[in-house]
DNA sequence: GGACCGCCTTGATCCGCGTCAAAAGAATTG
DNA sequence: CAATTCTTTTGACGCGGATCAAGGCGGTCC
């Protein structure tokens, strides 16, 4: 199936054209750097994936045959211990890529969080593709350079900061993260359960739930919905999550 | 300087190659893909460094020039709050390559733990150097893969993993990171102070402290001096590594 | 609309690890 | 080798956040 795409007769390509061209991800993605006729490259092994909320996309410890690229919804990826304590190690959106930190087996699991929409590629074809194209491998490593910087910081999260400056942090930062609902620097949504933001900040449910009732009523946030808060007071907001308050 | 360096005559060619060819990290570093051509031009832009124990080599804010292949000795990377609560957020080795994680400025702090040396690049003439060779950009996109795993590892380690699964964690992981001192898997070198111990591992050196005294007296471990132990029983602490004790 | 069910909030209690304090080693210096 | 200083160990105590336990609040399905 796979090589019969890749043959370059006018029917494939026009069919496979539509797809990535109009890929309302593609600009986020590491494809924005691949120039039209590269993309038709891309696009002869590429499969579409569609996943509900829930659904798995990746499992610790199976061979990493595939890699990924989210066109919409989001995704959090997460590493379990033995008995079943789990660290979410990122929450991923809209032209995030999936497999960066992947070896032989997979090193962590993926689910949709909602509803979503991937890009699948083989890792055998995507690593000859881009090992042609100078300039994705240089997008990816890009790519790898930031999600390093970004572990970092949570490391520093996870390791030195208290339960507040956690969550401060986290509401600072979630909003920018989707690039296909872009919102308000203060309005944000919290597309994931309080028992994956806990997994995420290293704390439990109940001490996530307090810390947002206590900057509720300190007039820090607003809660709109459950899912859905504003932040009323920046400034504070931020020297929480520093630590200066 | 850089420049005269570059200009390919035979005595700077000389002069040039008997560095990297001569060096002994090279085997454990991203320039083991260079064939001796291209180290030529590695050789070119590469300027030698040698560092006492404590002293910086990157300071987190300041506008990221200089990328590093450490040749010899151990290097700590951290973060800092504020208030100046620390976490070091990895231990590097001969080989290693410092500044993956780095955008325009650097977003971490770098300091000598033992006395070091290291090679040092400009950023703008290393990227330019990688874009032409192809296998240098691999292999840096595979070193950034992997730290990436180890991260995600570390997350696990300081959001969800007890004081004593964290150490066993520690102990279990080290020996097998500094190539230039190959030692038996239950032969452990601390070359970090316990506080540099506990700023990795999100714990304070009292905790650190205790935890290996109890180690120590269950027989897990042997403390053979201050900056040297060995593992007495791997399997056991392979389970409480895991939480599986 | 009522009953169920999963998620979230709130309260009471507990405990692992941090904090504070002091003593015991190591390392460094003159 | 004595004196100083820094690091590590050990002990007593306290606190932040985990655990345990209800209760509230939407959803969804008959």
């Amino acid at each position: 199936m796979l090589e019969l795409r890749a043959l370059p007769t006018d029917c494939a390509q026009r069919r496979q054209e539509s797809v990535c061209v109009g890929c309302g991800a593609r600009a986020f993605s590491v494809c924005s750097s691949l120039d039209p006729a590269d993309l038709a490259g891309l696009d002869a092994i590429a499969e579409r994936v569609s996943l509900k909320a829930g659904e798995a996309l990746i499992r610790e410890g199976d061979p990493a045959v595939h890699l990924f690229n989210i066109t919409s919804g989001s995704v959090r990826i997460y590493k379990l211990l033995p008995d079943g304590r789990r660290q979410i190690t990122g929450f991923l959106f809209a032209g995030d890529f999936v497999g960066l930190a992947t070896g032989e087996d997979y090193a962590f699991s993926g689910e949709a969080i909602e509803d979503a929409t991937l890009c699948r590629f083989r890792k055998s074809e995507y690593r000859a593709l881009v090992r042609e194209r100078p300039r994705l491998e240089e997008a990816l490593l890009d790519r790898a350079t930031h999600e390093l910087a970004a572990a970092q910081n949570q490391m520093l999260l996870l390791g030195r900061k208290t339960a507040q400056e956690r969550i401060a942090s986290f509401l600072l930062e979630l909003p920018s993260r989707d690039p296909l609902r872009p919102q308000a620097e203060d309005q944000v949504r919290l597309p994931m359960t309080r028992s994956e933001i806990a997994d995420y900040l290293g704390l439990t449910i109940e001490t996530v739930s307090r810390v947002l009732t206590k900057f509720k009523t300190t007039g820090v946030i607003r809660l709109l919905s459950l899912s859905e808060l504003r932040i009323e007071e920046p400034e504070r907001l931020r020297d929480i999550a520093e630590g200066e308050a």
